[in-house]
DNA sequence: GGGGGATGGAGATAGGTTTCTGCAAGGTGA
DNA sequence: TCACCTTGCAGAAACCTATCTCCATCCCCC
């Protein structure tokens, strides 16, 4: 009766739709608030029939609680951010657009699957937005160094988890593949189907993936004694990198593989062979890193290698998640993860036998 | 001091991280509460002395509002869902991927622009998801007729607005495409190509994408007097689409043109051209529904229609935000969003003049 | 029969912000 | 000089929940 007057006195013109309180709820059960809370909480000691009586009268009465006030109460929000560092107006790059949806698609799912919910927060976008949304932890997928997003949120105590190598970010943990080994295995498999002269399409930036590979392709070569071969481009623009894989097979020291780091890198060797008379897999071996599965279909069959996103996804989400919930706090911060070379027709000098057979151990030969 | 006072009465542990609240700002700057809140929204009349000199306080002292409290107080929290119906398990379904991949991008985008952020919340997620986080309104791709998450949405007075038309489901606006146009446009443009009998790949299901291309199919071919060709298989299912495809072209009225509904029907069906030994576009003209640019380097290229995806997530999140913010309550409700027909080699039976020329007017011929 | 533990539940406070109301000082016109 | 308006700011309510503290029983057992 008290709740019911409070209540009443309190809202002197009932502002938006009547959505119901807990001491509504409280009211109509003829208990307290906290009753209330503890009963639909599953705390406090409460004997089962008044849990029940006061699941049943919230029910009615379709009660949802605040979750802003929840927020408030407890610190905690459900929510964590998805950030990716951008280079451009648009929040996400089309170079890794499809590893990025794919990535995007775990998290949320893994995400979810624990109770949290996932927002999408490009690093460049103004910073009230970053403020306005109260995050429990946030992910950060390839964090530049020094990145000012990730200092702002290491300084408010929110933990950050990052998908590749974070440079000089104070993160709580990362996520990445195993780059060097990874490349090591293609210029070993295409070694092993004949090639005599691999040459490598790459990028002229400085993130991690493209320097870790190219520093692996240089060191590979200086282990077999063969010359590097290999073309640069600004990742960003994907005219540059028809551009570069044409003049990939126009030099005169002309490999006769290439394995290419970027996503259309694939189609874009291909056409480049087209032009010039090459045959493949007769004339030239190829394969690039890539997660679209157009390859699969193209004229022949480009082997790929994937960097498997959903499983990083997934794995930055939970290590994410036990660092927000306190959870295993002693073990490994960091977490490689291996790739999946797919092998397809365009890596096989003779006819596979099996359609598609990623090879067991690299280093058979 | 009074406030400081309270302050250090009302802080006996000091739980976590000492984030300087706006009752510091006050201590420190000499002012009221009050006067800080206004100095920093721009609100109230204060000379712009004061205002910088909050400004420059709770800037040393690293302030930030809690958004929680704000959300609290507010009502609003800046915060907008972006749901999908799901089929499966998994957050999205893999058919419309590519879709829904690039509207999210854009999505997101526009949210930001206008300082929203956006969730990613599956439909089927668990109820404590959904009702953990206070959403300002909800993005709805493709729902399903009396959407249950819509239901409850709308009776608690969060905006909903929806990509792709409602069945019965109480959204404020909707947008989606012309699909009869598009569809009407493709069958003419691929009898103008010469086709005499053109067939259609489509799904079983029954959301409003595949109703309203079928119907327009159906009555196309009555108007031009022609008997309906065509194959149905569950969308879902990637497998079934391949086979599908097979059997369309395996029949004995087969067609001499065909439209897939679906984004793999194009690579499906050049398949199947392939093994009956079909020319393309010499015996069979090709057009899929596509969001993919894989089609632009198939062999041969094939036509593609695209749903431009990135301008109805822009177009859904205006409204959207509209309707949160109450601004143009009079404006229609609903946008029918045009395509773009991509034409390629796959439905021109003499090779075209231009690389790509999207057509005009349609009707010319 | 009374001390003490277990049970069931109420009261009050905190969490941080926005904003309504109101107060004091100073200026202005009659 | 006084009423009145404007300026500049302070006080306090309200937003809604979770939880800490504490009180009243009731029962058990010495």
């Amino acid at each position: 009766m008290t709740a019911a007057g409070n209540h009443q006195a309190s809202r002197p013109s009932g502002r938006r739709l009547e959505r119901a309180g807990i001491r509504d709820v409280a009211a109509a059960a003829g208990v307290s608030i906290t009753t209330v809370s503890d009963a639909l909480n599953g705390k406090g000691r409460l004997p089962e029939a008044t849990r029940r009586h006061v699941r049943e009268v919230a029910d009615r009465l379709g009660y949802r609680p605040s979750a802003a006030a929840r927020t408030l109460r407890t610190g905690r929000s459900g929510l964590i951010g998805l950030t990716v560092t951008t280079y451009g107006e648009e929040p996400f790059t089309f170079t890794e657009f499809a590893y990025f949806a794919e990535m995007a698609r775990a998290a949320t799912s893994a995400a979810l699957a624990r109770g949290y919910a996932l927002v999408i927060l490009p690093a460049s976008s103004r910073h009230d937005v970053w403020s306005n949304v109260a995050l429990d932890g946030t992910v950060v997928i390839d964090p530049s160094d020094h990145d000012p997003v990730v200092a702002e949120l290491a300084r408010q105590g929110v933990p950050v988890v990052s998908d590749g190598r974070p440079g000089n970010c104070p993160v709580h943990a990362w996520v990445d593949n195993d780059h060097e080994a990874a490349v090591l295995g293609i210029l070993d498999h295409l070694a092993d189907a004949g090639a005599r002269r691999i040459g490598l399409l790459t990028g002229t930036s400085t993130d991690t993936y493209t320097r870790l590979s190219t520093t692996a392709y240089l060191s590979w070569c200086e282990r077999v004694g063969q010359e590097p071969v290999y073309e640069s481009y600004p990742a960003h623009d994907p005219c540059a990198g028809a551009v570069a894989a044409d003049r990939l097979l126009a030099r005169p020291d002309r490999p006769d593989a290439v394995y290419g780091l970027f996503d259309p890198n694939g189609t874009d060797l291909l056409a480049a062979a087209r032009r010039y008379g090459l045959r493949v897999p007769e004339d030239l071996l190829l394969v690039c890193c890539s997660e679209s599965d157009v390859y699969a279909t193209t004229e022949p069959p480009i082997t790929t290698l994937s960097l498997k996103p959903g499983r990083i996804g997934t794995a930055v989400v939970q290590l994410l998640i036990d660092a927000i919930e306190g959870v295993g706090g002693t073990q490994p911060v960091q977490q490689v993860m291996p790739t999946d070379l797919i092998v397809r027709t365009s890596s096989q000098r003779r006819p596979p036998r099996t359609k598609v057979s990623p090879p067991r151990s690299p280093g058979a030969g």
